[in-house]
DNA sequence: GTCTATACTTCGATAGAC
DNA sequence: GTCTATCGAAGTATAGAC
């Protein structure tokens, strides 16, 4: 019976070991390359120890979750600490939901149901949070949040970061510079913006 | 040896129920479920036809991505016959690129290497021609496309709409509405959205 | 074209010795 | 806590009869 199972400590060496090893082949090949076997010979350990630790996989994959969930809300609560939180909070989110192991949690939330649920509520959480943030931000720069509402700005930033993510790890890049440079130009603010452009003739809301 | 072995006609009717399998366990349960044998089940059929038709799964997958991705071209070029191409082409991204089968397209990339380089492919070419599309809607609105480059705008109907469909699949929906108004608006044209917002003041780019 | 039969591999998970 | 041994299930793929 599942109930009678031993279960690791969570300070473990062992146990974390076995999180870095899950981590570097989900980046590497992929959530499919996680299983306890491939696991095991990653970290120098036997499979079975995979589920002394972790009864069942679903519960390693939970736990890594749970892991870089948290690493990546420290990152976000970090950026008021910058000098230009805008510019701060667009670089935190173009390395932390690009990257690799976040596009393979996502793509793995189809099959896995528990990391489903865990990935939306992290994912509403977070961006409840980054729509805070932003709020104070764009209010700063001076920008109308009726015609701009930090949910949008918030979702339009990550879907753009993730996306980008997405299509250089696939080779793509059709777009990106452009779209790179318009977003540089809006975070350095409208002044600035102006003086890059030498006519700037119709903006597009007005 | 592989090249002695049978293929069936691409003409198939059976090689078409196959693909039609492949393609409804992929939306429903996500493509790790795209097995031989769950695919036989569905389609009634016994596992080793499978690799009657399609030699290996990779060539399965390979067939069904071609065939997902002349589809979604020939949706790309109808956009024209709209009334309102721009809203028409908006919404032809709603419903393909966010697709449950797109999704899982891309999330499969990183452990099929054929894949990786057909989804590639297509998604520089489809990006290609929406530029183009887009080149002549954004002129005849009015928008400086120097300010708002045609590939740009690609990229960034595609990153939205994409997301949406990956959180909307999710269970979620933070800034989805929000974004929706935005991109309403920008659609409707700058006359009609100024009407729609009692109090515009301070546009974010003037 | 479709079937039966089958080989081989890898997976998740458990029991029990040490 | 880590090991050996092992189970049953599911995967890809092939050979050959009909």
């Amino acid at each position: 019976m599942a109930a009678t199972r031993r279960v690791g400590d969570e300070g473990s060496a062992t146990r974390t070991a076995l999180l870095d090893a899950a981590q570097q082949l989900m980046c590497d090949k992929g959530y499919a390359a996680v299983t306890s076997r491939q696991l095991a010979a990653v970290a120098g350990l036997k499979p079975q120890l995979v589920h002394y630790y972790f009864r069942t996989m679903d519960d390693l994959f939970l736990a890594l979750f749970h892991r870089v969930a948290e690493d990546l809300a420290d990152r976000q609560m970090a950026v008021l600490d910058a000098d230009d939180p805008l510019e701060a909070l667009w670089e935190m989110s173009r390395t932390a939901t690009s990257s690799a192991l976040s596009i393979e949690f996502v793509a793995m939330a189809n099959h896995r149901k528990v990391l489903k649920a865990a990935i939306a509520d992290f994912g509403e959480a977070y961006r409840k949070r980054q729509s805070v943030l932003l709020s104070g931000m764009l209010k700063a720069r001076g920008i109308d949040t009726a015609q701009w509402p930090a949910p949008a700005v918030a979702f339009i930033i990550e879907s753009l970061t993730r996306c980008m993510g997405f299509e250089e790890a696939l080779g793509m890049s059709g777009g990106h510079a452009q779209t790179l440079a318009i977003v540089r130009d809006l975070i350095a603010g409208p002044a600035r913006a102006a003086r890059r452009r030498s006519k700037a003739s119709a903006p597009i809301d007005a």
